[in-house]
DNA sequence: AAGAGTAGATTAAACGTTTAACCAAATTCA
DNA sequence: TGAATTTGGTTAAACGTTTAATCTACTCTT
């Protein structure tokens, strides 16, 4: 009896099974398990799932997907699950999944377009019914993986051209880190270093983009030697401003292209005996959870990285729901949402 | 041409039209593409090949599954994503996993056990090959959830008793923790109280033990009103530190349940005017990447996370894989795999 | 009282694989 | 030369569902 729980049974309860002891056939059980049994009585309706029941029953999901081609499951690839932006993102998209009874399967690029690729290809033959994708940043025109790819898409915080994408999920980067760079001229700081994640994404682009139109619009003459590229890690920003201060040139903030560099910045300051904002403002990108936790205190831009995720979710199921109820609506525009930034201020400038 | 790529086909390229093609039968079409091919002739093994390549083949996996009985994914059931300390466990995972060319669906429960039982569930159902679970901090002896389950399951990071527990990776929380206690002591330090996480996993009673024995061992009274239990969270350590000043406890040393906890310390402890490590010690647990980060550099107690979720997958992949050779191999102990800790000095204490 | 409806099911095909069992033709062996 | 073996496959069942089409026995209408 006790023993039982902990032996793996070669055979599991069918749907066969319930129907030989409830003396009905398999269609009929299938339609009451499934609630199409407009023409069930309430006997017979009873008696199945009772007996459904005490015999612990548990579908088959790989029969079931055979037939109606959905798996209720959705692939979420991210390029740095350890940069805790995406562990916030993950949280919406897996909320919204969870309440519309989807799976979420959780891919790693790490940043690289050959896993990415790989992931593509390993969702699509697992039958994902759907991909949120944040792709990674040395993606380039067309590859492999794309062109077997048959998969509704859903972008999220880095734009790209791409077949199947049916909706995006972005922000304005470039209106972001214009307010950004904005507030630090404000507060009269007046040589904004720029130490930017790898200029390949869109996103990149765009916050380099907001930064040298801040710039512009106030006279202040945009330099080369003032932007550095790199990747969006702690690391690199720590770096980053070491060679700024090797190179000697001289600055009164940094813009960073998010908040861990912007961490990993401040530290660097800090070793070099620098005081974070009386010597150097900083202000970074993301608002992730830590941002508050330094010292001092992160001002940020921030994205709203839960909601980022929730929506992607959400437009992506609404997504498939539509395909399969109408296979032909050909709906083929992109549903693209650009969600709010804000600036949040606080003690680093 | 072009376009073809962006209509979603209604039929996908099935074994049966390479087949047709090749004017060979299904099953040597599937023997070619699962090299099981030791009686077949390199001529129809490369037509097959070449014709499955043109006709961009993709094998339906929910087929294949419902025979093989594997669906080569397993399910990571953790209780926060949100902390450092998962995702890193989660890459390790991810890697091997991949490595063996297993997909891993990830869950979320918040540390809530309502959730955990009901993904549990959903993983049974979509037939999971196995289950790596780090246990939300609220379970209690048994529930609903358990008594569904028949895949097997490879425990992380929090101990427990479990139907169909095949294996565990864990780390020594006792002598970890004593380490960490015997610094302080040894460093000087004598009033040290303690941020707990949740006292019912085991984890957290095992640090508490490790923390009692240290003191014991030199002689240094144990105070109830020493210790504090919250959640593993950064809030949690700030409002900890807070209670302790307003009830007018003096301490010269915090021994915190997590970095994170040793975090909101160190914010809670700065806004109060102290200084760390000058006034106050701190030592934390975990080693997440953040720690390093810190201002003051965390004092911590390392774990190998990602080598953990590794060694967690690996472990699970192969008793996957023992089963699947041998059925009745019956191999019912449980692997237990302690991994080591270490204690990093940095500047916190 | 005959025809039309309806309630409550059942039948059987289909989904795309894998795999054990079988088979025909060609080759080898005694 | 005839039996045995090997080569290179084929056949058909099975996995556990869903669902469109069908069927039977009743109950209403008129």
């Amino acid at each position: 009896m006790e023993e039982d729980r902990y032996i793996v049974k070669k055979g599991n309860v069918t749907i066969k099974e319930i129907a030989f002891d409830a003396k009905v056939s398999i269609a009929t059980v299938s339609m009451i398990l499934n609630n199409k049994d407009k023409k069930i009585s309430e006997a017979t309706r009873n008696r199945v799932l009772e007996i459904a029941k005490d015999l612990n029953y548990i579908p088959n999901t790989m029969a079931r997907s055979l037939i109606t081609r959905q798996t209720k499951t959705i692939g979420l690839i991210m390029p740095d699950i350890t940069n805790p932006f995406f562990p916030e993102i993950a949280r919406g998209a897996e909320d919204k999944a969870s309440q519309s009874h989807y799976s979420i399967i959780y891919c790693n690029t790490d940043d690289n377009i050959g896993r990415e690729d790989q992931y593509i290809n390993t969702l699509t033959e697992k039958m994902v019914d759907g991909i949120i994708l944040a792709h990674s940043s040395d993606r380039e025109e067309s590859s492999y993986g794309l062109n077997r790819n048959r998969v509704p898409i859903v972008l999220i915080d880095r734009d790209f051209s791409f077949p199947n994408i049916v909706g995006k999920v972005l922000v304005n980067n470039k209106d972001a880190s214009f307010k950004g760079v904005n507030y630090l001229l404000e507060k009269g700081y007046e040589k904004i270093v720029y130490i930017a994640g790898p200029m390949t994404t869109q996103t990149a682009k765009d916050r380099l983009d907001g930064y040298k139109m801040a710039l512009s619009e106030r006279g202040v003459e945009y330099r080369d030697n003032y932007v550095k590229i790199g990747d969006y890690k702690a690391q690199w920003g720590e770096l980053a401003v070491k060679e700024f201060l090797n190179e000697g040139i001289s600055f009164d903030s940094i813009f960073c292209g998010n908040d861990l560099i912007a961490i990993g910045a401040i530290k660097a300051l800090k070793n070099a005996g620098m005081q974070v904002p009386e010597d150097v403002g900083i202000i970074g990108f993301d608002d992730i959870y830590m941002a508050s936790m330094m010292d001092p205190e992160l001002t940020t831009i921030r994205q709203p990285n839960y909601e980022m995720g929730f929506r992607a979710a959400e437009l992506l199921i609404n997504e498939i729901n539509d395909r399969s109820e109408n296979i032909e609506k050909g709906n083929m525009d992109v549903k693209k949402i650009i969600l709010e930034t804000e600036l949040i201020i606080r003690k680093s400038s």
